[in-house]
DNA sequence: AATGAATGAGGATTCATTCAT
DNA sequence: GATGAATGAATCCTCATTCAT
């Protein structure tokens, strides 16, 4: 019954049942046992592959974030101006994919496990990096200077509308928030220099 | 060593304990055993005065908002204009009070429970509504139809700064965040509707 | 506000409050906090005036024996012949006063507690004493010398038709159960020595 | 250590430890610690195959009535006449694996279980009712009408005598017991309908 | 007489993790 | 590779009881 090349699946079956597991529970209050369940194994064989709840957890982390950095990357690749893929780059932060009430959560909780665990925090503030990054890539030869406040700005409203819609109030829209990220943006650019106030 | 009318101050003691040892933890994984040595009494005087560990959470919870409603409160009885008014909600969100790394945690631990707790649920979703009715209030003398808009913006730009520094990577700087909030709220003062893109 | 003779008026809501609340448990677990607060006290009053549960729960049991007893005593003054006093003393047994959903369920804890209290049980053994006494003292004119094993059958009978009753199928009815035990006893009366069989 | 297919090992072991403590406490208050520690394994394991505690006292009482029902089963094979059967039931409920102080004591706390506990009251209804049944059974060809009266009459006198041994004031004695009880079937059998009085 | 205050001890339950097979 | 077996440690919570006032 030993089959070769398990592994693989294995990891990709525990990561995805972390996430769903995640997200159901709406907290990282979330057994090895019912991951290793919803991965149909035993909780030995969780371990045995990962090593460790953390660990595991992380793993779900970096399977987010590298999912969310391909789409980034898939539409900057069509996009041809710098608008454009500033917008590209918005668009995917709220793609269906990434932004529901599932995944939401998840990254919720993962801000909390950054408190904690140094391996969590790594990796978030990687996803900050590589965001304000690629913000700024587009933004100086648009409005050089200024790129960086805008930068922040566009940033911060990004993660503002996810924790928003943590409370899950109503279904997460992701048209509506990154047309209002757009907006802001817009705006931004269209202001010179200093001239608001 | 029994007095009289402990009550109020075995339940304030828990409650500071309480945001003290979130705040330390980084998380909610903290034991009702930790906050009652912490606030200097048993676990079960703690179980006494509170019923469980929710309600301890859920009382520290509205201890943070209420201190904040009599921040933003105060800030306001002192602004004389709209324009005053609204930059006084701002500062007083990231007042040195609430804009500091024990208190974000706990926040974002908030959050957090929110998915899970209905108390807590239904407190973030109270400070919520009174962030945007606050900044409603203000905003229509200025922009009339464009308030919702620019509240919104305001609020998600808040909660993203708050989450951006979760990560406490550099200490928080309460002057800083609400001058990149005023500033993105001066700008959309001054576009006028529709203007930009 | 201290009044005087206070010590019977607060032990006899004790002792009330303990039968309803065993009735109301189904069970001896009971907190000394329930029965002090339907006694409308506090519980280091409820010590202060028994010395602790074990001894609140005896009081109860010996109030219940007591009250029985009284009604046993009070149906053989009026009855004049042994026939009517045995008829008196089994139907006092399902008197609607204890043939009640809770005092069948404390006598039933009571039993149970007996296995551990030497007072429980020592006054189960007087109950049972007592009820036998009285049924040999009435069968002995009537039947001479298969007295006591009559009279030991009369007394199963009834605490078995008790515990069939604990487990609350059905309304207890005192009249029906009595009339079994009566149509037994006479027929044991009827029957001649060593005719059966 | 671990072997596979110990799950019906541990359970029994673990059902059987519990009559035990139950009968050596001589009440319902025993903890899984005891349960388990008697039954050579950790309190966890106990959990995790009973799921909790009134789990695991159901199973006892489960236990104990099929040990019951089959002595019974096995008594009726081999009586051939209805009056052979009845005393073959009779005797079943007063064998020496059944009337022993542990179990007795164990049978009167699933009656006060019963009280609170579904489970534990389904349980004896079952019991009464298959008592009942099988008494009617036989009891029908030998007097006819008045079978279901009889029947309760002796289901009575059973129970009666095990809870007048619940006191453990001597060494229950089943034959004694059996004796009894047949002594007043053969009396009913004997008398006329009405007869008596 | 009466009580609010306070706690130590204990109990059910959960869970990550390890190990032998 | 895979798992059932097993547990130690921890956690929340309850409760009888004591004590100072």
């Amino acid at each position: 019954m030993p089959k070769l090349g398990m592994e693989p699946i294995r990891r990709k079956a525990l990561v995805d049942a972390t996430i769903v597991e995640i997200g159901r529970a709406g907290s990282l209050d979330v057994t090895v046992s019912q991951i290793a369940k919803r991965a149909g194994m035993s909780t030995a064989l969780a371990h045995h592959y990962f090593g460790g709840k953390e660990q595991i957890f992380l793993a779900a982390m970096r399977h987010i974030l590298s999912v969310y950095s391909a789409q980034v990357r898939a539409a900057l690749m069509v996009a041809n101006d710098p608008r454009a893929r500033l917008e590209a780059i918005i668009r995917a932060s709220f793609e269906a994919g990434n932004f529901r009430g599932e995944v939401i959560s998840a990254w919720m909780n993962f801000y909390v496990q950054a408190q904690t665990s140094t391996g969590a925090k790594r990796l978030l503030n990687v996803y900050q990096a590589r965001l304000r990054s690629n913000l700024l890539h587009e933004l100086r030869p648009l409005i050089g200077q200024r790129a960086p406040d805008v930068a922040a700005n566009i940033a911060a409203l990004i993660d503002g509308l996810y924790i928003r819609h943590a409370l899950r109030t109503a279904m997460p829209d992701g048209r509506l928030a990154s047309d209002r990220v757009l907006g802001c943006l817009d705006m931004m650019l269209a202001t010179p220099k200093g001239k608001a106030k």
